[in-house]
RNA sequence: GGGUGAUUAGCUCAGCUGGUUAGAGCACCGCCCUUACAAGGCGGGGGUCAUAAGUUCGAAUCUUAUAUCACCCA
């Protein structure tokens, strides 16, 4: 092996076998339900898009569940798939008609989307590249695509169902309107931020010429549209003006004043003007007051024909110009404030967001909602951590009718068919809809010209691409899909419309349990976003990057380019040699270890570089047990036989106890806990202790006078036990890093008779408590303080570690006696000693350092070289420290209702307590007299 | 305005159903290139667990209030 640790070498080649060998297929047969199945779906991922840290992290996450899952022996299946991601790929391929000098209008709708296609074969396929590169498991023979033939036919089947029951229909209310892309976009689709903008104090005057009032807005353009001033009901300044009507400036309308405890008589002036069409919250309140709901905007958000004929025509913010300078000129601005208000803008366009009167296609959602309520009550769902179901049912309980329709090219056409007189017939087909409604050949049919939602494809992910509405083997194996691994931004648009149309079309939940992780930041805490330029790529932390191309990726192509001076130099300052490589592994574990129940993962580059760096470490101990044990008899052989050291069967027991904890923690979905709990195995027990007692007995320098048949027998053991523990430990490692255990692995499985291709398709480790030695773990302890103690003394006196010392032992008990018998060699050994000494207690100790390992001191002859005061000072600093325990555990036994009332156990832990502490102060008070001799 | 969550060492975070003298990694200090590993070894310093009150024999952990921050909804 070589001496570093080198990702490259070793992630692609086995990625490659596992893909090429079909280890990531599931066995699927009619009877294949009856097995265990365990089946992950994948969000799908647009598939314009690229791996960003979000997919990382989560794609982790699955991977893990679904490699433990998968060695447990489950028919395990982690289903892959993207989706067609409406506008966002319309607009890539748009780009690239535009770059050619045309638009999509030019070539028209069928060549359009032919070139999608095009695009899609093409260049669609970067994101699942990625995928491959993270060391996903997906199979990917099963891949599917939202736009493809089965799952649209899903689509079809869901719309024409949901609309026979009158589910879905057709009707006119307020959208969210990308004025620029000319269509509806989703509440997900639109960033709100908070930016610079003006509240303007506009005079209305009353009809009746009595007098004005002033209404502040931030929109000065939908004046036109506005159909009524309110007030709040209780404010007394305005009682009388309740029922009076305003003369609209500019267009002369005439208005009503209304009250509605909807204002809030503290903001701006207390009356605010009413437009019905082009605000949310004024549109509830129109309908509240049947107020006349009056567009003024045209699909581009200039001013339509329902204005005064002077602004039509204007751009919205043109209109504004003129309207404030025509107001000002009639003296009916009363002022202009800057004012900080949050702006929706289209997270693909750009555009400000307007409220917009439309006819769309609506879900009607509350008789779905019920049943996937009741699931999620009823315990069919869990969500995991549990309180995220408070977030569900919250908007669960508050529903409104689902907008599916958008005015794009790309995406399922909506099923639906006009007449000429406007009649509109739903089938799955045009063939269909004739036939079902006796419609002749010479009746002019027109299908509707918009789209769906591409959330409404997703809804149906789980089981459309199974095969459904087909009676699929696949469906009967593995829907309902046992996880849903997710982040809480999308619980609304996503997880919960997977289960209504789950519930709705299946009858069935389409997974059982949702696990909610948290979303990945920058080190700060902020979002990542591009426009922030604080956004890291997954692969450039896998493969490494250079500062200048760092700089180069997040500076270029930016929405605000005045923004790239402050990106180019923080970036400099927090990468100043850019990114090192740091390997999939080590990204892998440091998103494992960092999946808590939290919701913000802020992402460290010091950890990450810690994991490479227990990677590292995992790679040289093997290293060692390599070449400690190739070309070894290592116990296999049956004929053979073995002795176990102390360090044997501890570590044995530590191996038992953390493949428990392991286990427990990933099915809790608690990967920080199983991630940590291999970490200290590895780091803190195997490596530092276990591998280094290993030396003393693998070691033929030797002296001691052992029978040399029982010497091999040890080192027999050892070298088992050595292998035996990284064999267990590198499968137990596997889910979180696959590549560095496979490729350890493969040349330490021989050695334990173990010869397969894959350490993907082995057995997970299983804890056996039979092999859990008590005695050992005690015994281990003594051992450890021992050593800790020969450390202590060492470091405090600055001896260099090369320096053999002596050791006096006092006190010692006849286990202590045992013990030292047991593990002389090792401890020799170990703390670098040069022999080891015991004295009777009447014995005059000579000038020394000491430690205690529990009743039992420990003795280092260091004549001339104490330095009393310092020695002096350490002890009564451990003497003061020791007493203040005692005092402590003194006035709670002394406290009768403590005694009285906690469970006798914990009383008896706290004697114990105290009854060791009280030892080790007479101790501690014993060696200070001895130094006042001195 | 309503809701949810957070607040533990300089930084990033664990601490499960209340019973530890509160842990880890990184950073810090000291010693060491000891033939698995300097991406390392050994030792060490550092926290009145945001604040206040309460429940309890016992609170980082439960309750309430306050403060600060974050996110979601309006």
């Amino acid at each position: 092996m070589e001496k570093t640790y080198n990702p490259h070498a070793i992630e692609q080649r086995w990625y490659e076998t596992w893909e090429n060998n079909g280890y990531f297929s599931p066995i699927v047969t009619p009877n294949s339900k009856n097995n265990n199945s365990y089946c992950i779906m994948i969000p799908p991922p647009n598939v314009t898009g690229s791996l960003h840290m979000g997919h990382a992290f989560q794609d982790t996450i699955m991977d893990t569940l679904t490699r433990y899952h998968r060695m447990k022996g489950d028919n395990t299946l982690w289903q892959p798939g993207t989706d067609h991601a409406g506008i966002a790929t319309q607009m890539v391929v748009e780009r690239i008609i535009n770059a050619e000098g045309k638009t999509r209008h030019d070539i028209g709708r069928d060549t359009f989307i032919d070139k999608v296609w095009d695009w899609k074969e093409h260049s669609g396929n970067t994101i699942t590249k990625q995928l491959r590169r993270m060391g996903a498991s997906l199979d990917w023979q099963r891949e599917r695509f939202t736009m493809d033939e089965g799952l649209s036919d899903a689509v079809k089947e869901v719309f024409v169902k949901l609309y026979e029951e009158d589910l879905i229909y057709r009707g006119k209310r307020l959208v969210n309107w990308d004025p620029v892309l000319h269509t509806a976009v989703s509440d997900l689709e639109v960033l709100s931020e908070e930016e610079n903008g003006h509240f303007w104090y506009m005079r209305y005057p009353l009809a009746d010429g009595s007098g004005d009032l002033v209404v502040a807005t931030t929109r000065p353009e939908t004046m036109f549209g506005d159909s009524a001033v309110a007030v709040h009901p209780n404010d007394e300044r305005f009682q009388s003006l309740i029922g009076k009507t305003i003369k609209l400036p500019l267009s002369n309308r005439e208005i009503p004043i209304i009250a509605d405890d909807y204002v809030d008589p503290e903001f701006g002036t207390g009356c605010v003007k009413i437009t019905p069409a082009h605000d949310f919250n004024d549109y509830e309140m129109g309908k509240r007051h049947n107020l006349p709901i009056l567009n003024i905007f045209t699909i581009d958000a200039a001013i339509n024909e329902n204005a005064p004929k002077k602004y039509q025509g204007m751009d919205r913010y043109i209109a504004r110009k003129a309207i404030i300078v025509d107001l000002d000129a009639a003296g009916l601005l009363e002022k202009i404030e800057d004012h900080r208000l949050m702006v929706p803008r289209g997270d693909r366009s750009g555009a400000v967001i307007e409220p917009y009167l439309t006819d769309q296609w609506y879900v009607k959602v509350a008789p779905l909602a019920g049943p996937a309520i009741k699931a999620v009550q009823e315990g069919d769902i869990r969500f995991v951590p549990d309180n995220w179901k408070n977030t569900y049912y919250e908007w669960m309980n508050n529903i409104e009718d689902w907008c599916i329709s958008r005015q794009i090219w790309w995406g399922h056409r909506i099923p639906a068919w006009y007449d000429e007189t406007g009649k509109v017939y739903v089938g799955r087909d045009e063939q269909e809809v004739r036939e079902k409604h006796h419609l002749d050949a010479h009746i002019i049919l027109k299908q509707d010209e918009d789209v769906l939602d591409t959330w409404f494809s997703s809804a149906l992910w789980p089981f459309s691409t199974l095969g459904w509405p087909e009676k699929t083997p696949d469906l009967e194996t593995f829907y309902p899909t046992n996880v849903l691994v997710t982040g809480f931004d999308i619980i609304f648009f996503w997880v919960a419309r997977m289960i209504m149309m789950g519930l709705k079309f299946t009858g069935q939940v389409p997974f059982k349990e949702v696990y909610v992780h948290g979303l990945v930041r920058d080190s700060q805490g902020h979002k990542m976003s591009k426009s922030k330029g604080n956004v890291l790529d997954p692969i450039d932390l896998i493969d490494g990057i250079e500062l200048e191309s760092l700089v180069e990726k997040r500076t270029k192509g930016m929405m605000q380019p005045q923004m790239a001076k402050k990106i180019d130099q923080a970036t400099r300052k927090e990468f100043k040699d850019g990114i090192p490589s740091f390997g999939t592994d080590a990204l892998r574990f440091t998103f494992a270890i960092q999946a808590t129940t939290g919701r913000d993962i802020k992402f460290d580059m010091g950890r990450i570089e810690g994991y490479r760096n227990f990677c590292n470490k995992l790679w040289n101990a093997s290293r060692y047990v390599l070449m400690n044990t190739e070309g070894h008899d290592c116990g296999i052989e049956p004929q053979s036989t073995m002795s176990f050291s102390l360090a044997d069967k501890w570590i044995l027991s530590r191996l038992q106890e953390t493949k428990k904890h392991v286990i427990e923690s990933l099915n809790t979905y608690r990967l920080d806990l199983a991630a940590q709990a291999i970490y200290e195995f590895t780091w803190n027990e195997y490596c530092d202790w276990y591998l280094e007692l290993s030396k003393s007995i693998l070691s033929d320098k030797d002296s001691s006078t052992i029978d040399p048949e029982e010497k091999s027998a040890q080192q027999r053991g050892t070298r088992h036990t050595l292998i035996h523990v990284l064999e267990s430990l590198l499968r137990l490692t596997h889910p979180i890093m696959p590549y560095i255990s496979e490729e350890i692995w493969q040349r330490v499985a021989p050695l334990s008779g173990v010869s397969e291709d894959t350490i993907m398709l082995q057995a997970y480790p299983t804890p056996d408590s039979n092999k859990i030695n008590q005695d050992a773990l005690d015994e281990m302890q003594w051992l450890q303080e021992f050593v800790l103690g020969t450390r202590q003394i060492r470091s405090g006196y600055n001896i260099k570690p090369g320096q053999l010392l002596p050791v006096l032992l006092q006190n010692g008990s006849d286990l202590d006696q045992q013990r030292l018998a047991n593990n002389q060699a090792m401890l020799l050994k170990l703390a670098r000693l040069e022999n080891i000494q015991w004295l009777t207690k009447d014995d005059n100790a000579p000038e020394s350092a000491t430690a205690l390992v529990g009743e039992m001191q420990l003795l280092i002859p260091m004549a001339g070289l104490i330095n009393v005061a310092q020695e002096r000072k350490r002890l009564t600093k451990e003497i003061d420290s020791s007493k203040g325990f005692i005092n402590k555990l003194e006035a709670k036994l002394a406290n009768e209702n403590f005694i009285s009332r906690a469970p006798e156990n914990v009383v008896q832990i706290e004697r114990q307590k105290l009854s060791d502490a009280q030892t080790k102060l007479n101790s501690l008070v014993e060696q200070l007299e001895k130094l006042k001799t001195l």
